[in-house]
DNA sequence: CTCGCTAGTGAATCCATCA
DNA sequence: TTGATGGATTCACTAGCGA
């Protein structure tokens, strides 16, 4: 009995489908702290006219007698608060949360995600490099969506590939407004009669960015509002596994479609630049364990303004001073902090150089290839 | 006694001047109906930790003030939603109100606006040209602030200076995306130390966007957290009257002096905003984002000796080198510099084809505006 | 005068690991 | 859980100074 529960109650992740039905539904019959990532592109709620689906008939015959904006604001938000309670509880500790919206729904959600206990990390815009203008002159071309960024809790360790977007960056810390084209040309997917098969389809490049900048290969992906999949294609081709929901049956079965035909990139492909956070920690004691400096021997700052004595236990004296290359360092700089491998140079043939290049070299003899 | 009930509640609108005390209690005294706008910068509720240094040691100057402090969401959902519904009390029926705020405040001012019975209008991105960098590399620069602009009620007749804004934008309708400098150097003003007045002064160039596109010459605006009046200085310029409310008397000092030295029409210090025209930069991650170029690809050098394969994050690699576009080419080249986007070619059809035409075609779908 | 160099700074929810 | 320690981490722009 109790082992029919837990196997109810914790059937095995259906990695790698696409699951029919409320996404709320499927969400809670999934097994908690399961997923990695969340990728969630929930209704806008345009119109705020009654036409949204709810989360259960019930709720819907309480508010059926006033239709004013209020009420309608606050299905809206029952239908937020459900559904973000719900893929929080498939989340890993360490997992997180990115939800797309427009002005008309991206505070109702964006204050549910607080409200629900997540932690937002970032607001990022999609700045759309070819919006469609305002035709009536009446207001601003809407030229952006928002989307956010948000760990299950505060304080947990989020994946966060900072060197890798870096590189897609070419060079530059990536920012948080993210200048992409609209889904158009052959990437648009069409239905049987030639006409779009889906009204909100999002670029392939918005999803690249998200899931490379914040998951790694063999990560489990989910998105309950899968539409045509673009969520899922991206995922394998990026060699992370995925998981959809949707309701609609002509979605799920373009999805289909879509993702049989996609491949996932060749292994090396996927591999991305590592942050130095991940090299093995060396102790500076090994430098002299390898008489690569010796006891005695005296180290010079960076800007030449002071200087120390390696000790034989790994240790550094410099004026009243004792202590690790980094507190050493800090204490002579006045500084809260201080890299002693980088802050360190020993002379060689008249020229400073840094004793960072002794850790390389253990480090490459290690077998650990820099990036 | 009706007559001096009235006349009681309803004193003279003090135009052009700055009101001291709490914005709730002075606009709760002011009368009904006859403001034409509202610009609020309220407290952004930061929930600042600890100390932040950047790479080279110096510390960042937080805001950490008192008036920033509050106990939980839900006080500034409290406080929030008092001032929303004393400035909707002051606005005229087509009148209009903006507010400014980050991602740590701006969801629940959002939802509250709508809650309130404002209707949005747009969400204003300022993009920030140069922002401060994420220092410890775990986020996404945060580079932009949320402006949300929204009307009385649904339907109301805003004002909406299309074609003011049209020209500001070099005859391009003005998109929901405003570049902008943040407020720096001569303009960002400071006390008798030498330090900055106000840790979080606006630029007058976004002032400047808001009121000519927002308002018509005469109208009154009001600013609720006034601080050191850059609304004010900007409507004066502009010959609109202005109401400012603050509660810091050094504040009130700064901007009283500001105001006083401010002439009509003083475009000068706008004109900064101007936009520079300068190709954008298109990094080369861009390709595969867009899937100009696919991960695993191989790319060929210009004289055919060398050859490398594109990685997810927009690096490459070769023989024992992997790095930019740049930095491969370089290598492989044993030469100090390359520039890989007119080193790196593709086949096509039996041709090779610099990689540089996929960001010229960038370039010209972006219309080569750098806005 | 210009040019080059150094120093400073901006609404920031900004570390990971081990004892 | 707390505290100590290693050591990783920044972009665009302005002001000011000296040559």
């Amino acid at each position: 009995m109790t082992k029919m529960t837990k196997i109810a109650s914790a059937p095995a992740l259906p990695l790698n489908t696409i699951l029919a039905g409320d996404c709320i539904e499927v969400m809670n019959g999934l097994p908690e702290a399961s997923v990695d990532l969340i990728f969630a592109d929930p209704p806008y709620n345009l119109q705020l006219r009654g036409d949204l689906h709810r989360p259960d008939n019930s709720q819907v015959d309480a508010v059926d007698d006033a239709w004013d904006q209020f009420a309608s604001f606050e299905v809206y938000d029952r239908f937020t608060r459900e559904w973000l309670k719900a893929a929080r509880r498939l989340l890993k500790p360490n997992g997180a949360i990115w939800v797309i919206g427009s002005y008309h729904n991206i505070f109702r959600v964006g204050a549910a995600l607080q409200d629900s206990g997540y932690w937002i990390l970032n607001d990022v815009i999609w700045r759309k490099a070819n919006p469609m203008p305002n035709f009536r002159g009446k207001r601003f071309t809407n030229a952006h969506e928002t989307m956010i960024w948000a760990s299950k809790e505060e304080g947990a360790k989020y994946t966060f590939n900072y060197e890798a977007l870096k590189s897609l960056n070419e060079g530059i810390q990536m920012r948080s407004d993210w200048v992409l084209p609209l889904c158009t040309g052959h990437e648009r997917l069409k239905d049987d009669n030639g006409d779009k098969a889906h009204p909100t389809q999002k670029p392939e490049g918005l999803l690249h960015r998200v899931l490379v900048g914040s998951t790694n290969p063999g990560d489990v992906v989910l998105d309950p509002f899968f539409g045509t999949g673009t969520t899922g294609a991206v995922a394998k081709m990026l060699g992370r596994d995925y998981i959809g929901i949707e309701r609609e049956e002509s979605y799920r079965k373009v999805a289909e479609k879509r993702l049989a035909n996609t491949r996932r990139y060749d292994r090396a492909s996927l591999e991305v630049t590592a942050s130095k956070r991940a090299a093995p920690r060396i102790p500076f004691g090994q430098l002299i364990e390898r008489g690569m400096l010796r006891p005695g021997e005296e180290l010079f700052s960076m800007n030449n303004r002071h200087k120390a004595k390696v000790r034989a236990d790994g240790t550094l004296v410099g004026d009243d001073v004792k202590g690790s290359i980094h507190q050493v360092g800090a204490a002579l700089e006045g500084a809260p902090s201080c890299n002693g491998w980088t802050y360190w140079c020993i002379k060689r043939d008249g020229k400073k150089v840094p004793i960072d290049i002794f850790r390389q070299q253990i480090r490459a003899e290690m077998g650990d290839r820099p990036n």
